[in-house]
DNA sequence: ATCTGAATTGGCCGGCCGGTCAACCTCGAA
DNA sequence: TTCGAGGTTGACCGGCCGGCCAATTCAGAT
């Protein structure tokens, strides 16, 4: 954003606190609203499931005002993708170089991932969205390989069974934990009350990966 | 002005423009050429991204045809899903009821659920796009709960461990396979030429779960 | 030959879509 | 006090949406 007075850089009323002040003529309190009502409807609802009449009215202003601030619908998806991606990337990134070295630090990934789609249901739908639009998406192709490289160092320790490939373990990780929260709704319907808790289902998950991934007795 | 004499204003008898197959006047033909084309264009982009005018010419036929068969729109998505999810029941029935008992059964099941969604390609979109509608769908509770039961046998043979839900065991077998499918553009993007190849994630995948469901050495 | 009913068509409708525009409001800088 | 820039609004546009209908075609029964 360009702004001719970037030297006096105050927000504009000091203790406009009150969420509901009618007031508030702030440019970057009213986007953020639109961003959160907009990130609601259109993980509910898809991107052409959505007119912008929905979303002006979810945000409590015209349709006029989300074209200024995001210039189109299209803008204020991307706008909307863009700040939920970057949480995860965060999240993410994180868990990767931070994490404990080791099969622990596996186990805490999938721990990690698991808690941090659990806190963002918004993250999720829209990753579903995106899914199956089978949309191009920023591709960080660095934190996933990097992911790989750490599986391919615990395998060259003899922490990991030599006969699978790293990538598949690392695949296999992040798509139990997306798609148990993507599918839930629908396993309700088809499993009813046999259907597993979400913590049940994390720590059957972390039992089977774990053993799954780990060579025999005697294996190198 | 729009004239008000439609009874002699206009006719459009003579040389029409676009001559259709003399033979093709069977309302069943049809019916399956307009359901074919459907299947490829709702897959591709949703209920909400498709509009009659679309199928209508994917299915070379008037949106007058469509409305005269299917109803409205949404009697043809209807159609649409409940064609292509008729073929998946009855494949899961034969996978459950004729698959051969025992840990082996639960590897093929496997293969065979893979192989499935492999060659339906349209059927996996579809079910991404009704997850991430979060629509009510066919519950089909029996025929997932049987497969429940099936584990629960084998557990209570001991030749599944007795530290996991069987249902976590069932729902991570098909979460897995269908994700790859669902997930595997972005996974392309991601992880290039790492990504595996479809064989080789499935033989790691079977690998991974059958281990990571067994019992260990002297566990009961 | 005639009738009949389903298959099929083009044209039309009201309504909602995303987007644009000129004006108005508010407030801080000059 | 003036001024201007950004925030905000309601009215308006052309176009596409799903749906509806009267008219036409045609295969097969009578």
């Amino acid at each position: 954003m360009t702004s001719p007075h970037p030297s006096n850089a105050n927000p504009p009323s000091t203790a406009s606190s009150s969420p509901r002040s009618p007031e508030e003529r702030s440019g970057d309190a009213t986007r953020e609203r639109i961003l959160d009502a907009a990130e609601n409807v259109f993980a509910k609802q898809g991107f052409h499931g959505t007119s912008l009449r929905d979303l002006a009215e979810a945000a409590g202003v015209t349709r006029s005002l989300i074209h200024h601030h995001f210039g189109s619908k299209e803008g204020l998806w991307i706008a909307v993708a863009d700040r939920l991606f970057e949480t995860y990337r965060a999240w993410q990134s994180s868990i990767l170089r931070e994490g404990a070295f080791g099969i622990e630090g596996f186990e805490e990934s999938i721990r990690q991932f698991f808690l941090f789609l659990e806190s963002s249901p918004n993250f999720v739908r829209l990753r579903a969205w995106t899914n199956a639009a089978q949309s191009a998406e920023t591709p960080h192709r660095d934190l996933a390989l990097l992911g790989v490289d750490r599986l391919r160092e615990l395998q060259a320790c003899g922490e990991i069974r030599s006969d699978i490939d790293p990538a598949s373990a690392l695949i296999g990780l992040f798509n139990l934990v997306e798609h148990w929260f993507q599918a839930r709704t629908t396993l309700e319907n088809r499993l009813g009350e046999t259907l597993p808790g979400n913590h049940e289902f994390l720590e059957d998950l972390v039992r089977i990966l774990i053993r799954g991934i780990r060579p025999c007795d005697g294996e190198t």
